[in-house]
DNA sequence: TGTGTATATGTTATCGATAACATATAGAGT
DNA sequence: ACTCTATATGTTATCGATAACATATACACA
């Protein structure tokens, strides 16, 4: 009942008015600092909530030179909730501290991610979460304008804060569950990328290699298929057919993601195999896990809690900007979850 | 090599001294407007390039009354990929005609969608899509800050722009495939609410009724649950499991969403049972058909287009302020998705 | 020569909130 | 009575970009 002119705004001055105040004073109520009598605070916060005044956040950024925004730029929102599931953990992170988000999908493009860069730069956000960052010189033109950077999971600079996974030792925990389970001839889908070996699909396999060798099982080539694109269903199923052509023998596998596990399990359907009689199948990412026949055992990525350290990281940093802190880096545990597709090999 | 001083983001009138003009003149030549000489031209894009200079959104949002800024309240972007997919279509429509995204998960929360309304007028957003709105009077509340507003899906509010989905047609031509295919004892897991027939959940059921009827078959009680969360997986398994005691006899099944579908998977799959070759099943929304076993059949929702289309409805709304246009409304038609777990009823 | 117009550029008030500063009063302490 | 301080409130310059306005020159055409 009480507004009707939806064109215009209320200003603080209209609040100020109305209580017959001073806008400094309807400062000083709003936040809640300074001198104010307790008459004057009541006469404001009615006026307030009468006029149902929302404070202008565009001006007020522009004079306290404070955006209380987070830029989050991520590789793609879909076909992967993993990426979903960080933003998630970083909305509600920045949302408790009053942060908001901008969001931008950079959908695997370098120059579509600078672009991204640029549009928050004018915005003045104030931070930005690169998940996961493509190019090592937008991460730096984010520095170079003055911003905090979080590099999420896959780190293209050095510069930077960090939150990382640990998938080395989730692919490690992987193996030896299976090696627990019996299994020796264990089968691995995936993708090895030239470069660094701290790169994520590179410690996948470095796990999975490392734990096969602790146990002393020597790991055959063709029990191996590095050249497969690790979020595309079809390299999953494709990638079963081939390896069972090579090796009829093996009894489990290890695969990159459980987007590449339900590729798996397409192939094991039209050849009416089972996991885990047939063959144990243990995924990664915990994404699709859950909702495939039957549920894969995976190993679980915190997506959420990745998405929190990640805004909290940034947040952090921003509130002691004056110290002048050095790169926060966090690594998060994996955790391998047991569903039912793993189970003793069959003989 | 350019700027080392990070701290200080640099201003108009800082590019406007290097190049020996005034910051009209730098203006000028940032929005092509207006007479500037070529040789001006030339010293102030240089010295735009030289200094990297990036135009301060902020305060150009201030002066102008326009923030070129988009909220999009969801539920929540986790498990349902369905709001990711919104999400990316708003961004991408977004983006290209120089608008940013707001993310806000409303987390199925009234309380929380409001905080998420008010946030988004504060920051002076210029619309909100609500993906799907909860309350009337948060959307109300947006409406009554004179932002545009765009209902996706299911609308809780009559005045406001609105994108649809043609479930009611979708759940038919599901039923009419499954009927052509040869089935007659045909079962449906889902939900209904009560209320508006116009709700989604009522739509599919609709559908289900009519295309059965139009066939001149009688749905039996029996082969219907309507009292399942249509999102969650346990539903789908326990439903399946539910039926088949009621009558072993159903050849197939329509059902709410392919998260429950993916619950009616695994309850086959430990029922040593296979779609299609025992029971074929249809799904809704075609969020994790592809990555099931065997491929699901379902009646995909444009996702994607769905968020461009709110989007643009919002865009064109707000650049057509002055004529005070009626209320947009689209309705987007699914597509059944033929996939392999649809089949003719074994006998 | 004078007037008009296209071109080129500069000056300034403004968007709304706020921090710093200024002002004013009441009461305490000497 | 006088100074000091706590309390209470108002005034104003500022954040950075911009639109409206003002100014200035060059040239065309009468």
């Amino acid at each position: 009942m009480a507004e009707q002119n939806n064109s215009h705004r209320l200003r603080m001055i209209d609040v100020a008015r109305k209580a017959g105040v001073s806008t400094a004073t309807v400062g000083r109520v709003l936040h809640n600092r300074g001198y104010v009598s307790e008459d004057t605070r009541e006469r404001v916060e009615k006026a307030i909530h009468e006029s149902g005044f929302q404070i202008n956040l565009v001006a007020q950024s522009l004079r306290r030179q404070r955006t209380r925004t987070i830029g989050h730029i991520l590789t793609h929102l879909l076909p992967n909730p993993f990426f979903a599931g960080v933003e998630v953990g970083v909305e509600e992170v920045a949302v408790e501290q009053d942060y908001n988000v901008m969001l931008w999908n950079a959908l695997d493009s370098a120059g579509r991610e600078r672009e991204g860069v640029e549009a928050f730069i004018q915005r003045q956000v104030e931070a930005i979460i690169f998940t996961t960052p493509r190019s090592a010189a937008n991460v730096e033109l984010a520095l170079k304008a003055g911003l905090e950077v979080v590099q999420v999971e896959r780190p293209v600079a050095v510069d930077s804060h960090m939150v990382l996974v640990d998938n080395y030792v989730g692919a490690r925990a992987a193996v030896e569950h299976l090696l627990e389970l019996g299994h020796r001839r264990i089968g691995y889908l995936g993708k090895i990328l030239v470069g660094s070996p701290e790169l994520v699909d590179n410690q996948r396999y470095r796990g999975y290699l490392d734990g096969l060798a602790a146990a002393g099982v020597a790991a055959l080539d063709e029990w191996v298929l590095l050249d497969l694109d690790p979020y595309l269903i079809e390299d999953g199923y494709r990638g079963l057919r081939l390896l069972l052509t090579r090796d009829p023998q093996v009894t489990a596998l290890l695969v990159f993601s459980d987007i590449m596990a339900a590729g798996v399990f397409q192939a094991l359907y039209d050849l009416k195999l089972r996991a885990p009689e047939d063959v144990s199948v243990i995924g990664f990412d915990n994404t699709y896990a859950p909702y495939l026949s039957p549920p894969l055992t995976t190993v679980a990525i915190p997506m959420v809690e990745v998405g929190k350290a990640a805004a909290q990281v940034a947040i952090d940093a921003l509130e002691n900007r004056q110290r002048k802190l050095r790169y926060y880096g966090k690594k998060l545990a994996t955790q391998l979850i047991v569903r039912q597709s793993t189970a003793p090999p069959h003989i």
